[in-house]
RNA sequence: GGUCCCAUCGUCUAGCGGUCAGGACAUCGGAUUCUCAUUCCGGUAACAUGGGUUCGAUUCCCAUUGGGACUGCCA
């Protein structure tokens, strides 16, 4: 029925997969992300839990493609996964000795366990097709019941020897199915490491554990076989897997294996625009909840690390504030703490935690950052902004003397570039609306000496603002609009240091 | 329809029978010898509803309402 004899018996797979040799209370996890070449921002939340939880128990984390949807194949899929891992510094370690980690790559790990359910009645052939499928479904909604392949409507769920012959000499290939003792009458107990236990009624629905079409796992067969043998202790998805709970337990118990630790995560939602109504982040509707935007735009990454992680664990902001933590990595969190109702996924919160993480890094940190992004992300306008290391390190190292009072208004590195874009002459936009008073701007020029220290500089404004009769804020507006088209800026006298006596020069003449 | 999950300021949350219901983001004021930003100070703002249990419920139980998930040979 598997077209193959079984590889392995239930106790060579136990040899061959020993249980780990690890301390008492090292955690063992996976990211088992589908290959779909999108990587939601969900999927980073629960490998940020899954890494985190492993990091701090010296346990294992590992990465396992879970490639059984031949149909949903997207080409480079799992190069998107591995550097958005790399990016975000999830590293995993996918010792051999229990792989390998491609679903597609274990046949004969799901055949040998499936072999054995076969041999002693846990699991049947099924020759139901696509149709007859439908059929029955359809003659279920109609007469109300719940639909499904389970009891009398499990066609084959007793099909005689001679019968599975018959359809196998036909040329047909089962699919082979669950024969399922449950009795949904009765209630089993599941335990979900936040929620707690969870009662449900008992599954008895014939799911299917090897698909006819390609011979592959069905995700709960392979979450059972691959769990099981690379000895995963906790298994972090989304809640959407609590319905299948009861069917998981089932799984594990039938085969007399014990089950890992389940920890259901509530999805990130968000507000729509339109409706203004939460809902569920959508591939289609919202660009930010596609990881690839992170990295596109720029957004330090780390910064991402932090916001995920104040909302898996919400006590986290509050040591890092109090100076107890670093960063995030330092902060142990519980796994029972992570939170079970559905949150929003809040931009402007997570511009704050992105305008404290770089506020707080070196200037020389945070030139390499954004050099490194328009190298790879950036437009021309970018590239060329980051060609000259020394002009771009002093304009970012404008009013970051001061720890105690560092600008914060840089938040992702392309908005870094844009924001101080007028330092460089091609991109300079002059500000032909505002009404420059010429007299001030003439009077400014005649006594203008770029080696003026600060106090010297700002006594001659005065001066000039005294003269006029007006106030020292409007000269120094004058200026600021001069030389850089906008009327908000940081400090003008580092502005003008920075650009240098031609350009200062050049700019108010060209205004005159 | 059936099954299951969830519910504290606008947002994320602390709380685990007795609290002036705390914090952070956002927001609104005020201060900081040039705008903006920063920094500091201060303010507005929440226990969905109805029943129980109890001397006492945000907290425990049950309904209701609201939100969400599942009900595929997708994961």
């Amino acid at each position: 029925m598997l077209g193959t004899a079984p590889k392995y018996t239930i106790a060579e797979l136990e040899k061959k997969f020993p249980p780990r040799d690890l301390p008492v209370g090292a955690m063992v996890t996976r990211f088992a992300p589908s290959p779909t070449g999108f990587m939601h921002i969900g999927n980073l939340y629960g490998a940020l839990i899954d890494y985190k939880l492993a990091q701090q128990s010296g346990g294992v984390f590992m990465l396992r493609i879970e490639d059984t949807d031949t149909k949903r194949e997207v080409v480079g899929a799992v190069d998107v996964v591995k550097n958005a891992m790399r990016r975000f510094g999830f590293e995993y370690n996918n010792d051999e000795k229990y792989g390998p980690y491609y679903q597609s790559q274990r046949k004969d790990i799901y055949r040998s366990v499936a072999a054995e359910l076969l041999r002693n009645g846990r699991a049947y052939p099924c020759f139901l097709t696509a149709d007859d499928m439908e059929k029955i479904r359809s003659e279920q909604s109609a007469a109300g019941f719940a639909t499904g392949i389970y009891g009398e409507f499990a066609r084959d769920r007793d099909i005689a020897p001679d019968e599975i012959i018959k359809h196998l000499d036909n040329g047909e290939v089962p699919s082979i199915r669950l024969y399922s003792t449950g009795n949904p009458n009765a209630r089993i107990f599941c335990k979900d490491a936040v929620r707690g236990s969870i009662g449900f009624p008992e599954n008895n629905e014939d799911l299917v554990l090897i698909k006819s079409n390609d011979g592959l796992p069905t995700y709960h067969f392979a979450h059972l076989c691959d769990d099981h043998f690379m000895r995963t202790t906790h298994v972090v998805r989304g809640e959407e897997w609590l319905p299948s709970l009861p069917l998981h337990y089932q799984l594990f118990r039938m085969m007399e294996w014990t089950p890992p630790v389940y920890i259901h995560t509530a999805t990130l939602d968000k507000i729509d625009e339109d409706t203004g109504k939460q809902r569920k982040m959508s591939k289609r509707k919202d660009p930010e909840c596609n990881v690839a935007f992170f990295l596109e735009n720029g957004w330090p990454t780390d910064a991402v690390i932090e916001y995920l992680g104040n909302i898996l664990a919400s006590g986290y902001e509050e040591a890092k504030l109090k100076g107890v933590v670093k960063n995030f990595w330092e902060y142990e969190m519980k796994p029972k703490k992570i939170p079970m109702s559905g949150g929003l996924f809040d931009m402007k919160k997570l511009e704050w935690w992105a305008k404290e993480y770089i506020g707080a890094m070196t200037v020389p940190d945070l030139v390499r950052a954004v050099t490194d992004w328009a190298k790879e992300y950036g437009d021309d306008k970018q590239k060329m902004q980051v060609a000259d290391l020394e002009y771009l390190t002093a304009v970012l190292a404008i009013e970051r003397d001061n720890p105690k009072r560092v600008r914060k208004d840089f938040i992702t590195w392309k908005q870094t570039l844009e924001l101080v874009e007028f330092f460089w002459d091609d991109l300079f936009v002059p500000n032909r609306e505002y009404k420059y008073n010429t007299d001030v701007l003439n009077a400014f020029l005649e006594t203008f000496d770029i080696a003026d220290d600060k106090d010297t500089w700002w006594n001659k404004i005065v001066e000039i603002a005294n003269r006029f009769g007006i106030k020292n804020g409007d000269v120094a507006m004058d200026l600021r609009v001069a030389l850089s088209g906008r009327t908000n800026t940081p400090d003008l006298y580092s502005i003008m240091q920075v650009m240098g006596k031609a350009r200062v020069t050049q700019r108010i003449k060209a205004t005159l």
